[in-house]
DNA sequence: TCTGGGGTCCTTCAACGT
DNA sequence: TCTGACGTTGAAGGACCC
């Protein structure tokens, strides 16, 4: 056992909710609910103040407007949160260079690493300052827990919250995990405890008395051997601080089921693009493309397919999709639509061909061939290859003369799209029924940042039936009045968030 | 009254190579 | 040459997490 708390886990207070309420003066004190607004969104943070009406993240929102028809809905804004949390990770990194994320809100922390946990006096003082640091620097609160593992960090910071701090002793960990329930063990959800109440455990001091042996019959090897050394508090996992990606997807949920055939394969390929661009933007490539269908019931599938090589060619993978398609059934209506990469790595396998063909072949001559140009192998057997890069399953053809491809640009050498700029207002606020398809007037989401050039920095807070509802305050300032404009109204204009703690852009 | 989006890890099964 | 054992890889699904 170690003498003093080695471990730091940090967990902000309702952040996305408290971020909103920190840059949004009005909303100080009332319940606020951030998550998606249409028909089939749910809630992602709760103001302690809508928690009390009972609305909780991952409930649906419609659900949450009949427990609090009165609070105020907003979409997320991740750059504003990504900012904050931005701030944060630096206050813990000066702790500790062996800090690890887990969210934009949650982050452990190895005090050893940063020599500052040579005895419990020096954490729980390490742990103080950091969140007087953290309220300075964002005007938000978080909670600290303290331990020896990271278990017992995450259930002390749970017992802390809101705004506390909360130490547990290493070697008293058994006694305080024994009569809780089986539910606060990391891995174990609903599926889990409801197998566990079966077989008639509840409590964590169950697991215990149970035994490995029974635990792994019920659960399988690795859930079972992890679940009883939990139950034991026992807990070895380090802090790792970097960690790899290790798949990429985008997923769409529309807010009517989609029944056209045609549109359903649109979708798909734009899904696919997205994933690209986000794939590429972080410098990766991958082998394998996924793709996730949601239907009507609610029931789920994936088809996935592995090329021969890592790509990022938009062609390839909208493609790899398209094919995957082909094999599902949607009749009766889609709901949800999600194309993902993984197999990731840092190069491409297009690089490599291209490479190779550089060094000994003159370029492609005009023609047909003008479409191998643009990215595809055209099916010119064993030049590139990278145009039929199955693996294996799916007797896939080559592509042949089935889709030509459209306006494609070269996917290696320097003609790489820029990641898409830094989103401006509300991100997510253009659902997937179509961005940027508004016919007249413009589209303001609940919570978007705006500047107005007469009356300046305010946010949307309702729009509709051609007008726009804005009220004009920002972080450090009193309340502020709500006007209400023309939907086109070209005095108004989309604005990037104003920092949390004014005199402190980050 | 329904159930988001972005991930991770594990399990099972089948195919394949040695 | 046939067969079994075994490891690896891929596909699909499920559970879980924030």
């Amino acid at each position: 056992m170690r003498p003093a708390p080695t471990i730091l886990h940090l967990d902000m207070d309702a952040f996305f909710a408290a971020a909103e309420q920190a840059t949004k003066p009005s909303l100080r004190g009332k319940p606020v609910v951030v998550g998606g607004l249409g028909p089939r969104g749910v809630v992602a943070t709760a103001s302690y103040e809508a928690r009390r009406f009972g609305v909780h993240s991952a409930m649906p929102m419609a659900q949450a407007r009949r427990l609090a028809p009165n609070a105020a809905y907003l979409v997320p804004r991740f750059s504003l949160y990504r900012s904050v949390s931005d701030r944060v990770m630096e206050l813990l990194r000066e702790l500790s260079p062996l800090v690890e994320p887990l969210s934009l809100d949650e982050a452990f922390v190895d005090l050893e690493a940063g020599g500052c946990a040579f005895d419990a006096a020096g954490a729980r003082a390490a742990g103080e300052r950091l969140r007087a640091d953290i309220r300075a620097v964002t005007g938000l609160t978080g909670s600290v827990g303290l331990a020896g593992s990271k278990m017992i960090a995450k259930i002390a910071s749970e017992e802390a919250k809101p705004d506390g701090l909360v130490m547990i002793a290493p070697g008293t960990e058994r006694e305080l995990l024994g009569p809780k329930s089986v539910r606060i063990l990391p891995g174990v959800g609903p599926a889990t405890g409801e197998h566990l109440r079966r077989a008639g455990m509840t409590t964590v001091a169950d697991l215990a008395a149970a035994g490995e042996d029974e635990l792994v019959r019920l659960l399988g090897k690795a859930h079972g051997e992890s679940l009883y050394r939990m139950a034991l508090g026992y807990d070895d996992r380090p802090v790792v601080a970097e960690r790899d990606a290790k798949s990429v997807s985008v997923e769409d949920t529309f807010d009517v089921d989609l029944h056209d055939r045609v549109r359903v394969r649109t979708e798909v390929e734009r899904l696919a693009e997205r994933c690209v661009q986000r794939l590429r933007s972080a410098g990766r490539s991958g082998r394998t493309v996924v793709l996730k269908v949601r239907r009507y019931d609610f029931s789920t599938l994936t088809r996935s397919e592995t090329l021969r090589g890592p790509t990022d060619d938009p062609v390839v993978v909208r493609e790899a999709a398209a094919r995957l398609l082909e094999a599902v059934d949607t009749t009766g209506g889609v709901r949800l639509l999600g194309v993902g990469v993984s197999g990731l790595a840092d190069y491409t396998q297009e690089d490599l061909f291209a490479q190779a063909a550089a060094e000994k072949a003159p370029p492609a001559a005009p023609g047909p061939s003008a479409e191998a140009a643009g990215g595809l192998g055209a099916g010119k057997p064993g030049a590139g290859g990278r145009a039929l890069v199955v693996a294996s399953g799916g007797g896939t053809e080559a592509p042949g003369a089935d889709g030509p491809p459209v306006g494609v640009a070269g996917a290696a050498g320097p003609g790489r799209e820029p990641p898409t700029g830094a989103a401006v207002g509300a991100e997510g606020a253009a659902g997937p029924g179509g961005p940027g398809a508004e016919g007249g007037g413009r589209r303001w989401a609940a919570g978007q940042d705006v500047r107005h050039t007469e009356y300046g920095p305010g946010w949307v807070q309702g729009s509709g039936l051609g007008r726009v509802t804005v009220r004009f305050e920002e972080p450090g300032s009193p309340p502020g009045r709500v006007r209400t404009f023309r939907a086109d109204d070209p005095e108004l204009a989309p604005s990037d968030p104003l920092p949390l703690v004014p005199g402190r852009s980050s």
